[in-house]
DNA sequence: TTGAAAGCGCTAACAA
DNA sequence: TTGTTAGCGCTTTCAA
């Protein structure tokens, strides 16, 4: 038993390969009854097109390149999730690729994608601007959660929610709040601490910037510790992961949250419903994100000249326990 | 400027193609000194090996497919990672595809593989032996946490972890012991349960079984709701991520832990150590699975006549907060 | 140690 | 609407 090709199925339905090939990839140019027959065959005989094949006669590998900083940050895998899903309607499969929060990675990785994928998804990249550019090279690529002038992006605009949740911390009597940073090399923590900056001088209550801290859990409690020192009584964490080190600091020192101090994550990963209290945060639209990188890449490889379009999503403000009423003095 | 191949390469070297193609792929089977010249005029113009050509040509993809049944499960991010780097190691591309927590899509999955990878590494599948191996066909593959006769495999061990934190629980005085079960298509599942069983019987404890829970936070809850309503003092979640939900309950109904209830997870996720109190758990050889699930993919297609060999990593007991001494009556 | 040439399975002009 | 044919870029005999 041979492998099965379009000539094999060509033969056993006595047209020609290139009738075959047209059954499948050009459907509409195949007269239909013949069609049919050829995809009967076909299935029966099991035939399945070689990907590889087909990739060298058309250039292209109906293949495309997910990078991700850290796949085991609990917001990377519903981002996959999406990506995957949305890659898949059109027919595309996902190359995986994880930097293991290795910024330097990153450049290294985009680079081994070159020649093997049709184009890149770039998740929250911490490489610099010139080092992206110069990794991506010609490829089609969009990013998300990142803006870099000249490429695609799709980011979450987390700024109207933070407010929106500072607004609320203020009718509940905060007056002082401390502002727990992120990486410097991630441009959302810029983003975010933008925008809680913008925040505090409208609200005109006195913010506290400490850190940066590392976006992590241990990177919490570090900053806890550095807030309990200020007379701040809530705080804006990067994110959700470091939220919940913050809290489980708090806890560990008998600070009650949200009874003495509030705290805020954002990105709305899983965990943040699972921890006690659970996190005030915000709602990034994490399946949009990913179809709308997959919409935009497609945009990218139909139309290289295509001016980079840069898209923005509303995250979404949610109060669960970890804020309430600032503590009377 | 057009493309670079192996032809312009060769041209630029006044060699033949052959000897840019060999200078590549066998450098022992060419001239120090050509081989040299090659590679570097080859760096110099940016040569890339166009990995379809060389699909076709060898009928080797250099990819490998992995499977997840839910890649927001937190087990599976570091899996993917250590699959992911070990991979690497190989020259190989990781092709990630998740099934959603959809059992029966894995099949479906799994099929759409056939033809773009040499070889499949299936984390934890739910699919049913048969179903598995249909869709396997004849495509080299590897399970992980999950044994099916005929095909090869690499588990995490929890019995004998299990038992040892048993062994704690009884010297800390607890008698009666409930287990919350996890999926029943899950191998480890049962797998864990049996292990329970086991060392209930040995130890002489009274185990009340419970469940199927849903293996979520929300199970978990769930999961305590019926634990309380048995005289329980301890429990052994199906994995940590039921027993967050586990802990989160019990907090919510003012039921100390460990003061009047221990818990016990299994995987030792990222959140285990998070919560509060941090989870007794055990900790899978996340780094090992992955290695060696490569390395019994490259057996399996290097000698596909070999025999499947089954292997068994140990899990490593972890005490923390979530266990104590049973409450006195 | 090298080169010539055939072929991997498929697509895409071009002609019929 | 179909078939013929020439590639796609690479590997790999086979001869030299």
């Amino acid at each position: 038993m041979q492998r099965v090709t379009i000539y094999s199925v060509a033969q056993a339905c006595g047209v020609s390969s290139s009738t075959v090939s047209r059954a499948f990839t050009r459907p509409d140019l195949v007269n239909d009854e013949v069609r049919q027959r050829v995809l009967d065959t076909a299935a029966q005989m099991g035939y399945r097109p070689n990907r590889s094949a087909r990739a060298t006669a058309t250039g292209r590998t109906g293949m495309v390149g997910l990078v991700v900083p850290d796949i085991t940050n609990p917001f990377l895998p519903p981002l996959v999730r999406a990506v995957q899903r949305a890659a898949g309607l059109a027919e595309w499969s996902v190359l995986l690729v994880d930097a293991e929060g290795n910024a330097a990675a990153e450049a290294r990785l985009i680079n081994q994608l070159q020649g093997q994928v049709d184009g890149l998804i770039l998740a929250s990249p911490r490489a610099r601007p010139d080092a992206l550019r110069e990794a991506i090279r010609d490829l089609p690529a969009v990013l998300i959660n990142r803006e870099v002038s000249g490429l695609p992006s799709v980011v979450c605009d987390t700024a109207q929610a933070l407010s929106k949740i500072g607004d609320q911390l203020l009718q509940l009597g905060h007056r002082e709040v401390a502002l727990l940073g992120g990486p410097v090399d991630s441009w959302a923590a810029g983003q975010r601490a933008a925008a809680v900056r913008n925040w505090a001088v409208g609200a005109g209550v006195v913010l506290d910037e400490l850190g940066p801290f590392d976006a992590s859990f241990e990177g919490g409690r570090d900053a806890a510790d550095h807030m309990l020192r200020t007379g701040a009584t809530a705080a804006f964490a990067f994110d959700d992961v470091m939220a919940c080190g913050v809290l489980a600091e708090l806890a560990a020192r008998d600070v009650a949250v949200p009874g003495q101090r509030s705290v805020v994550g954002c990105d709305d990963v899983l965990m943040a419903r699972m921890v006690t209290p659970s996190l005030s945060t915000v709602t990034a639209p994490t399946d949009q994100l990913g179809g709308v990188a997959v919409d935009l890449l497609h945009r990218a490889i139909d139309t290289p000249s295509a001016r980079a379009e840069a898209r923005t999503l509303p995250g979404r403000p949610v109060l669960r326990g970890s804020t309430g009423p600032a503590p009377s003095r």
